[in-house]
RNA sequence: GCUCGAGUGGCGGAAUUGGUAGACGCGCUGGAUUCAAAAUCCAGUUCUUUCGGGAGUGUGGGUUCGAUUCCCACCUCGAGUACCA
């Protein structure tokens, strides 16, 4: 009987759809045991060969539990947001709904057609209303929480609501924006709900701020870091540019430290997890103050820029903070709208100038802004008197009143941006008040250095630049930061190793020596990282060296000073150990780990710096200005962001006439017509009926991709739950995934924000378990194998063989146009294929009559013509073999080569497997006792291949069973006893003949969860064994010995060996070295 | 540059508490079967050799009775990351 793999896998797939065979409960006194692979993207290009080589992989895992008497959850599902959709929907204007359907059916089809054991009834598509609704949902959740240092979790937001109420904000110790106003719990029950609002987002885990983003021309959108790869975009290779947009954020800083340490408790590939480490960054250090020293016009006295106060200054300078401390709730409101140059120019609050103190002040547009209660209703001849001192040092002054600022904010900051154009700018006046004196603050790994300090570095954009460079410095500092800014982001990165900085011409003090440092600037210290300004110490860091070495001698690089008792003429010492600090005051004869206590210890004694960690990893940018994502369940009040209440989730993707931004430059969403949120009704409106009293506009932007794919492995525990996101008892069944497969390339995307949304989920109850997969296997890349034609010259195709020394020019050819097994060039095909219509009449130089194309192995992909498809293989071989050769192929984790021509080595296995349960005219099994040796080939077999499937080295089981195979062919076996467990370890790789063989050795049932052949040890006890001996370490020849001999007697038959005496031509071994089972070895 | 991983026949790869290097498969060679081919089966296939052997797991050294496996230095390739203070 013929082995027809078409006809049997067409059956079986029938078969476990129509009885739901692999469908996993949520109840059951089994074990549970969930295996997952990575969320798919259905692009349009469909599956090629190397897509389910993790899918085999995990299939093979949750069939082979399931005979062991798991309960199995393996669901699938789409992860199917995303921008491919989207772009060819600008393209062909085809709705991203109906490409998207369109290409999972295609990967469905293709699923099905390898037999993969999913769950279906448990699928979930992350652009289903019915799944972005919890998606939604989890948003609501972050935005209604702030992240409490004290109890080291996420709470929700009222607890800090009822903080402010009580105590104010002084004691809250939470992770939130920097520089945030403090204010008492009187000025915060007086605030309005705008300005209570506006500080409440500073605070929560996702929350609306105008950050730098990676703004993507090309595709109209931000991008989040992760999602650019060197200086491009990761989909498209399109330019990326800085700039500073209104975005929703997700404040993961707050889980920096437990995503660091949660990677000790799970058990993921070393590579990936040293990523994540990478990627957070976390640095140990202090943060030290370097007083600034002196300012320009050439004055040395220790008065910053910005202190303009009078003779009272050092009396006025204690009311202004109070007043700062205690705003009314008009200067309140209006200080948000104008703090951190939101209007374009730095404003300051309640300063000092003369013998005023002024509620705001531009002092670079040397403009007043004066908030008046009622009571200077009675002072308005004092008012004036003050305005008109106020304007003879140069200043104009504009008034508001409380109601004005409070009723319409738009108006008042209206007016200001008005002035602000028509006043002239004014340098920084140098006033005679007593200020507190300026810092400059930096981070460093190494505080106990600090003696070996020779300058300080800001970055170009660093704020204080501006203030403290010297008349002389500034044509030239101006120069550099404008030449700065032009370079582009892939530019500084390419080009690493230039130098380049300038002398600021101003000095900062050294805490403890108090000597003056000077201050550069320059492009290597970056912005963005710590506080923007280092540090420098020659001797111990080579950035430093380099700095220092390339500008010496010139104005302000003074000598390096070497704090080591090391050599540092040719390069920096920058190691941790192997030194004792010298020239270093109370540091001295210490080493790193000391001196970098000590050093920490004195700065917090003077009040010049502390201990710090920082961490690379910053806030993740939620918004996207695209249209197929998941909306935002907000609407804006007043510039306000609201969240629409869970019960009318979800807010449903509108329908937009065109995928690209509107004309004003809004995100896709503009373009919907139907989009402004109905308080009353509570639905989606017309957008006619925006009156911002109870018809308010929706949010515009959508959410990025990893959103949906954040928490989807928690919505196949319950996926079809319309209650919540996922039952509490199926999340405490199935707990977390035990197994989880993919790509490599998710490391610090998908596999970062899913931990951080698990983490807080599991803060806020949701979920039982805070790190989501036990278990993460990367499965290596198959590559493809390339085949080339060689143009020569003079345009005639040469074959392969005979290219020799001559230049040519490989051309990618088609694998549908060659043969893959003999690499035979079909030359018809090739001139008929339209890719190659300018061949069509070239000349082929022939090689024995056939044309031979050359191979390469390169990535996979359509681009190279070298893409194999799976439903090509199941075709002509069958899915058995197909799921047997990918595993046959290599360790799951490395990236292997395809090579179609190795299939046949898989096919003959199946086919010899069949023929031991079959002959010509059907299933022929015996049911007589098999011999020892069928026995002992058998336990091997069940040995091997569970150890092999629990260490994921399915490549040696399959090696395994062809031994098995080829060894129970020699002996003739077809005995029911070796050939039933036989099928079932076979199962889980090839499930299809698997249960073929199980119905034909008569069994009524699915051989999917027949339990697991036992191994038993006593079929591989062996009497004797056949010993290496060797000589000198070399094996030379064989020895069959019993292996109960004891080693005398082992060494006086081995001694006895004619062999050993020709080995040994006469001479006396030194020694015989004798284990007992494994080896003699004869030294001499 | 740094971090991680990997270097074994013509190819994919196997073997590590240190104990017979090259399992298994592809390819190749020869043979059987066939009118012929495909398919199938059998034998051989690391290199070298004067057929006794000898050499051999990226290179050089070391530890050991014995090293693909452990240690040191170096080379090559791949992945990640990139002025992170």
């Amino acid at each position: 009987m013929k082995y027809t793999p078409n006809e049997i896998e067409a059956k079986w797939q029938q078969y476990w759809a129509t009885n739901q065979t692999f469908k996993a409960t949520n109840q059951s006194d089994k074990p549970k045991y969930y295996v997952l692979d990575m969320f798919p993207y259905p692009s349009g290009a469909g599956l090629h060969v190397g897509h389910p080589l993790g899918y085999i992989a995990s299939d093979i895992v949750a069939r082979y539990k399931r005979h062991q008497g798991f309960n199995v959850l393996h669901p699938q599902g789409y992860d199917s947001f995303g921008l491919p959709a989207e772009q060819y929907a600008i393209q062909t204007g085809q709705h991203p709904a109906i490409t998207t359907e369109t290409n999972i059916k295609r990967y469905r089809q293709q699923l099905d057609k390898i037999g993969f054991s999913f769950d279906w009834s448990r699928e979930v598509r992350t652009s289903n209303p019915e799944y972005y609704k919890w998606t939604q949902w989890i948003f609501i959740q972050l935005f209604n929480s702030w992240y409490n240092n004290e109890s080291d979790k996420a709470e929700d937001i009222s607890t800090l609501v009822a903080i402010f109420e009580k105590e104010g904000n002084a004691t809250v110790n939470a992770v939130c924006d920097d520089n945030i106003a403090v204010f008492t719990a009187e000025e915060w029950n007086g605030f309005s709900s705008e300005a209570q609002q506006q500080i409440l987002l500073q605070y929560r885990l996702t929350y609306l701020a105008e950050t730098e983003v990676n703004w993507c021309p090309a595709l109209g959108t931000v991008l989040a870091n992760d999602e650019i790869v060197n200086g491009v975009s990761e989909r498209g290779g399109h330019p990326v540019v800085r700039k500073k947009m209104t975005q929703w954020s997700m404040r993961i800083s707050a889980y920096a430290e437990r995503l660091l340490e949660g990677l000790n408790r799970i058990d993921w590939t070393e590579s990936l997890k040293e990523s994540q480490r990478n990627w957070i960054g976390k640095s140990v250090g202090a943060s030290v103050k370097f007083p600034i020293l002196s300012f320009p016009k050439g004055e040395e006295k220790a008065t910053p820029g910005y202190m303009t106060g009078g003779n009272n200054a050092h009396l006025l300078i204690e009311k202004a903070k109070e007043n700062r401390n205690n705003p009314t709730e008009a200067e309140a409101i209006l200080w948000n709208a104008l703090r951190g140059k939101q209007v374009g120019y730095k404003f300051r609050q309640q300063h000092l100038i003369s013998n005023f103190i002024v509620d705001f002040v531009c002092l670079s547009k040397g403009l007043v802004i004066e908030v008046d209660g009622g009571i200077h209703d009675q002072q308005q001849e004092k008012d004036a008197e003050r305005t008109a001192i106020l304007n003879e040092l140069g200043y104009k002054v504009i008034r508001f009143k409380n109601e004005e600022v409070i009723g319409d904010l738009d108006g008042v900051l209206e007016t200001i941006v008005n002035v602000l154009k028509t006043q002239p700018e004014t340098p920084l006046s140098f006033g005679e008040g007593q200020g507190e004196r300026k810092y400059i603050e930096v981070f460093t790994t190494r505080p106990d250095t600090i003696f070996g300090v020779t300058f300080m570095t800001l970055a170009p954009e660093h704020d204080l630049v501006a203030q403290i460079t010297t008349d002389a410095q500034k044509a030239a500092v101006e120069a550099y930061i404008e030449a700065t800014a032009k370079r582009s982001e892939r530019e500084r990165m390419a080009d690493v190793k230039t130098i380049s900085g300038v002398f600021t011409g101003a000095y900062a003090e050294h805490p403890f020596t108090k000597e003056p440092i000077p201050i550069w600037i320059g492009d290597y210290v970056l912005a963005g990282y710590g506080t923007g300004a280092v540090m420098a110490v020659p001797c111990g860091d080579e950035r430093d060296y380099a700095f220092a070495n390339f500008f010496k001698g010139t104005e302000g690089m003074p000598e390096i000073k070497n704090i080591f008792n090391q050599d540092i003429s040719e390069e920096a010492f920058a190691a941790k150990e192997g030194f004792e600090l010298v020239a270093s005051d109370f540091l001295n004869g210490l080493g790193y780990k000391a001196g970098l206590q000590k050093a920490i210890e004195q700065l917090e004694a003077i009040g010049a710096g502390q201990a710090k960690v920082n961490y690379r990893l910053r806030d993740a940018v939620f918004s996207r200005q695209r249209y197929w994502g998941e909306p935002f369940p907000v609407y804006y009040v007043n510039g306000m962001p609201q969240m629409i209440a869970d019960e009318y989730l979800p807010i449903r993707l509108p329908e937009v006439e065109k995928y690209l931004p509107t004309e004003t430059g809004e995100p896709p969403l503009g373009n919907a017509t139907v989009w402004a949120w109905d308080t009353t009704k509570n639905e989606v409106v017309s957008n006619d009926l925006i009156d911002n009293e109870t018809v308010f506009p929706l949010e515009l932007n959508t959410m990025p991709g990893w959103a949906g794919s954040s928490w989807y492995f928690n919505r196949y525990m319950d996926a079809n739950n319309t209650e919540a996101f996922a039952s509490q008892e199926a999340l405490n069944y199935w707990r977390e995934i035990d197994l989880y497969i993919g790509g490599s390339e998710h490391a610090t995307g998908h596999l970062l924000y899913s931990r951080f949304w698990q983490k807080f989920l599991f803060d806020k109850g949701v979920v039982p378990v805070d790190e989501y997969a036990k278990k993460l296997i990367n499965q290596g890349m198959i590559l493809g194998n390339s085949a080339f034609v060689y143009r020569t010259e003079d345009g005639k195709l040469i074959s392969k063989g005979l290219v020799g020394d001559q230049t040519v020019y490989p051309i990618h050819a088609d694998l549908a146009v060659i043969n893959d097994v003999t690499n035979e060039l079909d030359i018809e095909a090739f001139k008929a294929h339209p890719l190659y219509t300018e061949y069509k009449d070239a000349e082929f130089i022939l090689e024995d009559g056939k044309y031979i194309v050359g191979r390469e192995v390169e990535k996979m992909s359509k681009s190279k013509y070298n893409v194999v498809n799976p439903d090509i293989i199941c075709a002509e071989y069958g899915a058995d073999t197909l799921r047997m050769y990918e595993m046959f192929l290599g360790p799951l984790e490395q990236a292997k080569p395809w090579n179609t021509a190795g299939m046949t080595g898989v096919s003959g296995f199946l086919k010899k497997l069949w023929r031991l349960y079959t002959n010509d005219e059907g299933f022929n099994i015996t049911d007589a006792e098999p011999s020892k040796e069928m026995y002992k080939v058998l336990h091997q077999t069940i040995k091997k291949a569970t150890e092999d499937i629990e260490n994921f080295s399915f490549n040696t089981s399959v090696s395994q069973f062809m031994i098995c195979v080829n060894e129970l062919g020699k002996l003739k076996c077809n005995h029911r006893a070796i050939l039933e467990p036989l099928a079932v370890l076979v199962s889980p790789y090839a499930p299809h003949i698997a249960e073929e063989l199980w119905s034909g050795l008569g069994h009524e049932e699915s051989i999917s969860c027949v339990a697991y052949p036992k191994f038993e040890e006593k079929y591989l006890v062996e009497s004797s064994k056949e010993y290496p001996v060797s000589f000198n370490g070399k094996m030379r020849f064989k020895l069959e010995l019993p292996l109960d001999m004891s080693k005398e007697d082992i060494e006086k038959t081995v001694m006895e060996d004619e062999r050993t005496q020709n080995q040994l031509q006469g001479r006396t071994p030194k020694k015989v070295i004798i284990v007992p089972g494994k080896i003699i070895n004869i030294v001499g």
